[in-house]
DNA sequence: TGCTTTTTTGAACATTATTTTCAACAAAGT
DNA sequence: ACTTTGTTGAAAATAATGTTCAAAAAAGCA
């Protein structure tokens, strides 16, 4: 239940869909990566063991995967939809270096119960919430 | 040195840039609106003013804007670009209610100042952040 | 002032990320 | 096997935004 191979193929069960090659190649693939992932970089991926799958496909696919809860939209500045694993280990929010892009996940629980209390001070109930800090990391700071 | 439109004539002024009808207008619809703007919204809006304005123009003022520290560019999970005065009143969070969309702007001091300690902790100098709660608000929790 | 240089503008086109359409295909059920 | 239904890849469609380019306007100078 915890496998996110399990937890796809339930998913897919569930709606009615059916479990094809593309789709378990590209929940590889996905898995495997702990980065965050834009659709086309793992398109790239996918296409080395595959070439034949499609672009629509692995869009298709990681928005599955999404609303089967096993990945995660992540947004940046920038334009793009990435994705990362929402698997078993814990929630986190990002560091982002404004001048070389470098990101690391960060997590504060004093800010987790906080924010929740924010809600639930205006009477929202809370599903979720993105936090993105920006900064200059120590490497950027001395090469400037 | 408060005034957005001063602000704005210096920084034309800085940077060899002229100040024209058309950049004056998008300025003082900008300001007069409270709501976070999306380029086409503004568009629609410097339109009824001025009609033989283009989007284009639109978007390169925003951008200008943004540069200028006027206004300030903010993200909703949706692929569009919104913008908000950066303005003397204070820097806030958002609330956003999945249902309906309504936004409602949130600060807690608290949190934000977790926020710079987090970044701190790192190493990184903050610059600025992002957080954007997502839940259901009081009406559409009872509407469905 | 009139001329020159530089920036700006609007329109149309280009781009990027993503979605949709659609005909061919494959899986599941009967 | 036959039908129904979901899936795929390719190509076309969207949507937001950026860029090109010739014409127009501003600023600097003669």
């Amino acid at each position: 239940m915890k496998d996110p191979k399990s937890v796809f193929s339930e998913y897919i069960e569930r709606n009615n869909l059916k479990m094809t090659p593309q789709r378990h190649l590209i929940l590889d693939v996905f898995l495997k990566t702990e980065e965050h992932m834009a659709s086309e970089e793992l398109y790239d991926v996918v296409r080395e063991h595959d070439p034949a799958v499609g672009q629509a496909t692995v869009y298709r696919t990681l928005k599955l995967l999404s609303d089967a809860g096993i990945a995660r939209e992540v947004h940046f500045g920038d334009g793009v939809t990435r994705y990362e694993p929402s698997q078993s280990d814990q929630h986190h929010d990002h560091l982002i270096c404004e001048s070389c892009g470098t990101n690391i996940e960060v997590l504060d629980e004093r800010i987790e119960k906080l924010q929740e209390e924010l809600a639930t001070k205006h009477d929202y109930v809370l599903t979720g919430h993105s936090m993105y800090l920006y900064g200059l990391c120590p490497k950027c700071r001395k090469g400037s």
